[in-house]
DNA sequence: AACGATCTGTATGTTATTTCACAGATTAAA
DNA sequence: TTTAATCTGTGAAATAACATACAGATCGTT
């Protein structure tokens, strides 16, 4: 078996193929390095074929008309991103972005097709993934109609937490750098706004901040507020258990 | 040939199955009738089964912490809803309420799942729908993020207008009644601040409108001023061709 | 270790949007 | 056709969020 193999095996999609057609895929695929700021794909650019992070961290963003940028997902290593090509070449909509050196395969989307019409279950899976990105920006829109900023960066910081968060002694961390912009990008707000919340958030003892980590001091209290359902894992007072681990740290 | 299959002949997803499984869908399904106002399903339920509109039309909405309405989305009769159900069975996230009269057919979940490993083609159209409404929610994503209710306002008119729209010697008219607190719902605005939109649109003659219906008389300016890009078909000088209906009518 | 670049904190005036309140119009139901 | 319910228009007061401006902190790179 080949050791290369192992980033395919290790995605959801593909971990079911025989050993021929993970071969295949691998044969028609391309694994390119981008360093921190470098673009992997830009709108207008015709898409052929998706992506699957090996290492490092994407963003996916969007441009407004005024040149503000919106936020629309952070992909991690394990994920697919670039997908809608499997739907057939409409053009790109967003901007793919390294965060970080990032290594990525690059899967023309022919491959992909010709995988769903022989396999019911690589045809599920890719359903299943359409379905949950789905889910998830629905539930995000549903996250910012109506709500004030405030609310909603309580909601992303209890989001980032569900997907980078490590139960400490002092709450839950989250375990991603983000700056004030960025975080503002995602909520559809400003800079200086975020500066303030977050602050007042800290005065509230709510969260607490150190070297641009934040932590969630009330992760259960912050989820009240907003109604949002937290993962069991995470209302677990940190106390009782110390440090655990929930995702893959970052350097 | 039964003349009933009609309906599921109509709809995308089920026109290239053999009669016998376009029967075998039909046995196990049901139909029935909600009148204006009833619910089809709500949240809590759990979701064991997909439904197509035959007639009629539906509002998938969500109700906020403070009581607000956010509306999802409006299915027109040969849409599918409640299709998350075909990736198992989770709860239902919204209320999907009959704003007229209509008709639906009740699908179980694991009938369509059995045509989707059974059929590639299914499975392709499953995901390609799954696909197509997530870039819809995505693209709403954008239109909102920096926004002004303003600028909001005048994107949902213009979404309306390609999905809703005439072309008439007055502009492009928009065939649906929609309150004022419905578009707010839809914009995560409020009833009386969209009133006030409306009327300054009014104002400046870029729409009109009488009856409760709007007419866009100035679609293409208006999709300028927010970078909109509008169909071609709505852009033609409306004097040129008369009217000119692109989607079905309302009574 | 020092530099430049990027990020954060804070204040101040301005604007957009919400909230509340009520009157008049329009629609749906009896 | 009449009545009740819902929808629309408008105004004033309160608030949330933005834009702008600048100083100090922190980071990353050399």
């Amino acid at each position: 078996m080949d050791k290369n193999f192992w980033y395919l095996k290790n995605c959801d999609l593909f971990e079911r193929l025989s050993q021929d057609q993970i071969a295949q895929v691998e044969r028609n695929s391309s694994v390119r390095q981008f360093g921190r700021g470098n673009l992997v794909y830009l709108p207008t650019e015709s898409s052929d074929s998706v992506f699957l992070l090996l290492s490092g961290r994407i963003k996916l963003y969007h441009i407004t008309g005024e040149g503000k940028q919106a936020l629309l997902a952070l992909i991690e290593p394990g994920e697919l991103f670039g997908e809608l090509a499997i739907l057939g070449g409409g053009d790109r909509e967003e901007y793919a972005e390294a965060m970080l050196k990032s290594t990525i395969l690059r899967i023309p989307g022919p491959i992909i097709q010709t995988l769903m019409e022989q396999h019911a279950a690589v045809s599920l899976g890719v359903t299943k993934l359409m379905g949950l990105r789905r889910q998830r920006v629905e539930q995000r829109l549903k996250s910012l109609l109506f709500r004030s900023n405030r609310d909603r960066l309580t909601y992303l910081l209890l989001d980032l937490a569900e997907k980078y968060g490590r139960l400490t002694a002092q709450g839950v961390l989250i375990n991603i750098k983000l700056s004030h912009q960025e975080l503002a990008s995602i909520i559809g707000s400003t800079r200086e706004t975020v500066t303030v919340l977050l602050g007042e958030m800290q005065d509230e003892r709510s969260i607490d901040i150190q070297k641009r980590q934040i932590i969630l001091r009330k992760a259960q209290h912050l989820a009240h507020t907003i109604d949002f359902k937290l993962t069991p894992v995470l209302q677990a007072k940190p106390d009782q258990s110390g440090e655990y681990l929930l995702r893959g740290a970052e350097a």
